[in-house]
DNA sequence: CGGAAATTTGAGCAATTTCAACATGGGTGG
DNA sequence: CCACCCATGTTGAAATTGCTCAAATTTCCG
């Protein structure tokens, strides 16, 4: 089924330089890296299945990766678009049962390092700074997912979808005068939990945040805070309910 | 404005007690506790504000804290609420620039374990154990968000809405078959992200997911997996459009 | 140039929100 | 003990928004 790989020190350098190792020695990261191989993935191949036990770290060394998952009611959400030098199979390191509760696929082709997750947990051990990596991580993909909720529970598909170009733009280091889609269309509204449908509809809308798309070709306009517009249209003033901080008396809690 | 505060040994246990330091000792307890104070709340007293600084762990010793955001169109969306034993304040620790993104305040009256971040964070580089529980909780976290957020794109309210009292019913080690809601509806629905107008009437939809509640009295009739039987019944069939996991090639990344 | 896949568009429908009116229910002060 | 009040919750009706289904286009590739 997947290609073999020419060994491709391009792609090597991708999983070397990721922030994750980035405080370890040469010397430490080669030794942990070898550990891995690097793979190729045909479009649509999985890496692994719902259910699958959990092997591998994953270093996306070259094109993209879709984590989703099937919902209870068959649809196909995307958790994650993982791109050229992203990390993933960190959250599930720490879960429970040892088993993969999404699926991984390749979207066009890909290539992948893949880590044994035990060699990964040892170099946790023994190098402070990649736990400490690990957990800012973490900690980030926890509050982006916080403030996913909030944008579905209040935001508009159209400003959701602005948003997302808006952080795509960034995120690819993409020219926001204009620059074509990293994704299919289809792939983006399961990103962003909405219907291919509903995301067609809320690309016209995008022209009053500043936001032209045409195809596959998007471009900014308004280049500056012209996200903030809408919202800031949409707000309206409401009362404070609760009451400032007060000072606080401290009572010191006699342990032992 | 806030009460005095006598010591109460209970209230210190409960702090005593988290997961995130049960791997210390009991002196290791102490001395990192010592560092704190126990603080009393009043009803409605916020802990902090968003943009405050970021001080403290915390850890609720007794009543509930609700930490809430306060978003662009002026809605006031509830991130989670913290009830005995909760710690909260973990991702904060990791992100950037040091200051709090939601709110914090007590709901009804409240006793909060303060401790000092510069202190906990001393006691994660000491104790590997701590370190890494952090990090499940972290990963725990993330995976609750994820989850979040596939229920609000997949599920009606009144789905969502049952999943959320059972899971309370559970996580307050609550009697099935009959309990008083823990909070209050407007809460409940801040917490899910519906209006509170949904939410009413959403609840005598639960019915046919063998759930009856009447004023703030739940009880649960089926009591086993009855609140599978509306998402099999929405599920269809649906083809699987990618392939299955190949056997890959490996190849030896030659580090080094 | 076909044909398949991806996207767009239309029309009707379903769920949630909004706004407004109404009910309930503790607690307080007389 | 009761009348009253304010916070909380419920209900109705209209308006939005996104979804479903179906058909029409466009794009992509060989």
């Amino acid at each position: 089924m997947s290609q073999r790989l020419l060994i491709n020190m391009d792609q090597l350098d991708i999983a070397r330089n990721i922030s994750l190792f980035s405080d370890l020695t040469e010397n430490e990261k080669d030794s942990l890296l070898k550990e891995g191989g690097i793979y190729s993935y045909r479009s649509k191949e999985c890496l692994f299945m719902e259910g699958d036990p959990i092997k591998f770290l994953y270093i996306v060394c070259d094109g993209l990766v879709q984590e989703f998952r099937q919902t209870a009611d068959g649809r196909e959400l995307t958790v994650n678009i993982h791109k050229k030098g992203d990390v993933f199979c960190k959250t599930e390191i720490f879960l429970n049962e040892g088993l993969h509760n999404t699926n991984a696929m390749a979207i066009d082709s890909a290539y992948v390092m893949e880590l044994p997750i035990d060699k990964f947990k040892e170099s946790l051990q023994k190098h402070k700074s990649v736990a400490q990596r690990l957990a800012s991580s973490l900690a980030r993909f926890a509050a982006m997912k916080q403030i996913e909720v909030e944008q579905q529970a209040t935001m508009t598909s159209a400003q959701i979808l602005a948003l997302f170009l808006r952080q795509t733009c960034a995120s690819h280091g993409l020219d926001p005068r204009g620059f074509s889609l990293p994704y299919k269309k289809s792939l983006i509204a399961s990103r962003l939990g909405m219907k291919l449908e509903t995301l067609s509809r809320a690309l016209p809308k995008l022209k009053e945040q500043g936001i032209t798309v045409k195809g596959s070709h998007v471009s900014f306009t308004d280049l500056k805070a012209s996200g903030l517009a809408g919202l800031q249209a949409a707000a309206r003033g409401n009362a404070v309910k609760f009451f400032p901080p007060s000072r606080k008396i401290r009572e010191m809690a006699h342990a032992s």
